[in-house]
DNA sequence: CGCTGCCTTGAAGGCAGTCAAGCGTTGTGG
DNA sequence: CCACAACGCTTGACTGCCTTCAAGGCAGCG
């Protein structure tokens, strides 16, 4: 047995301030997977194998993919597309726990059911792959336990993230996270370049993720349109220049 | 390609209630973690491999254990005592992401620093297990791999959890359901029996841990006694009859 | 004894929620 | 082609929950 020494408490006495805005509008902003999963599964022959046992499926748009309660038969990977994890409260209150995009993993749980929902926010293309399989894959293959242990901890390491967005920043800091952090997952991608981005979820969808109500998130935006921060050419797009945003 | 079949959205038009308060103090609350990790730990050669690259450290209160930043050396499990998990935000506001108690893990991470702070809020007796070993054996035995998805399903259920009550709750319902969540953990446990539990973090951890403010902790805690939900015999003591609490 | 840390209590204020109405777009059917 | 409904988004006025600010109490400890 070692005796560890004994150390001092941080410091924090600082109020939220406009400079608070103006940090969550830079990146980095998460700690632990800033690299994007799909760096993960491209190389080596684990996803080959992994690939072996999975089949591909489209969704559209408002179609529901898993439903809390159901048996969890597979576990899936976003091809393409947009998904939204949704929980319930019993009394009906909802809340995203978070957005899929390509390279993203749900329906991974120890469990015989699902403890969520996942629908499509946008036409999807997935990856299936049966539970059976899966499971009989990680218990013989080391390297497939590895992959999914770093997806893993990159997940747990951005829901500690959003859990110190939603409990202790205001609601313009949260908003301007989520557009730069948006914007920075979809840098060349399907949807957004450089300083445009696409945002296919709706209101209540941002609402529902950041812990706010509709009326809040388009109060938000206007402001931010206001400050020059953002521009919304459309209602769906939000676009801005690199030197702000960054 | 198959192509899947679309469906309806869920309702949802009930607002935060009393009834709500009262659906925080029923178990079970959480949806996926139920059964204490401990019990993927007990059984089998899995444990005593773990085991053996493990040692023991004891650490007292206040210590801190890890930092964000560190080189993340070692991974960690916790034999007895409580731990809270730290991270702070910029400007020093701060956020307990979790409390660590027997049977919890935690350094985990694939990037070669910390992410967080974990302080110990009761002594403690932690295993650590170095990394390089812990990697060596996560790389070649496929078991392993498996006890750590298991473990991380769980927590990342919990994190899930904590962002809809932190998002979509009332402070009251929040201080509700963690008490509870306390008490069931605590269950038979080194701080509590059926109806005592006892609260080793203080108010500010609380605070920091629901989302809240100390001076909003300590009314909460106030209502409740008026409702005779709860007693405090002793400043950290919770005390509460069976039938109320469950 | 006084100091320090932690907790409590009260009063006042503000941020985001609630309620309600109106606008614009999309889609449908006459 | 237009009327109409449905839906999502915006805007304004008001409310209320929780925070902020401030002061005081209590226990532990040098």
């Amino acid at each position: 047995m070692t005796r560890m020494p004994a150390s001092q408490q941080p410091l924090r006495d600082v109020q939220p301030t406009e400079e608070c805005v103006e940090r969550s509008l830079r990146r980095p902003q998460s700690s632990d997977c800033a690299e994007p999963l799909l760096a993960t599964l491209r190389p080596g022959s684990t996803t080959a194998r992994l690939q072996q046992i999975g089949s591909a499926a489209t969704y559209r748009r408002g179609d529901t993919v898993i439903r809390t309660g159901d048996p969890a038969e597979y576990i899936f990977s976003v091809v393409s597309g947009m998904l939204r994890a949704v929980r319930l409260t019993a009394d009906g209150r909802r809340c995203i726990t978070r957005f899929l995009m390509p390279g993203d993993f749900f329906g991974l749980t120890q469990r015989d059911k699902y403890s969520q929902i996942v629908e499509i926010v946008a036409d999807a293309t997935l990856n299936r792959y049966p539970r059976r399989d899966f499971e009989a894959l990680l218990d013989t293959d080391a390297r497939v336990g590895r992959l999914f242990f770093n997806v893993m901890c990159g997940e747990l390491s951005a829901m500690q993230d959003r859990v110190v967005l939603i409990s202790r920043k205001t609601a313009l800091e949260r908003m301007a996270e989520f557009l730069v952090a948006m914007a920075d997952r979809h840098r060349d991608g399907m949807y957004g370049n450089g300083n445009e981005t696409e945002l296919p979820m709706n209101r209540s969808d941002v609402a529902d993720y950041l812990g706010l109500t509709v009326e809040t998130v388009s109060r938000l935006l206007k402001q931010l349109c206001r400050l020059r921060i953002i521009a919304l050419p459309s209602i769906r797009r939000d676009c801005r220049s690199q030197a702000r945003s960054t």
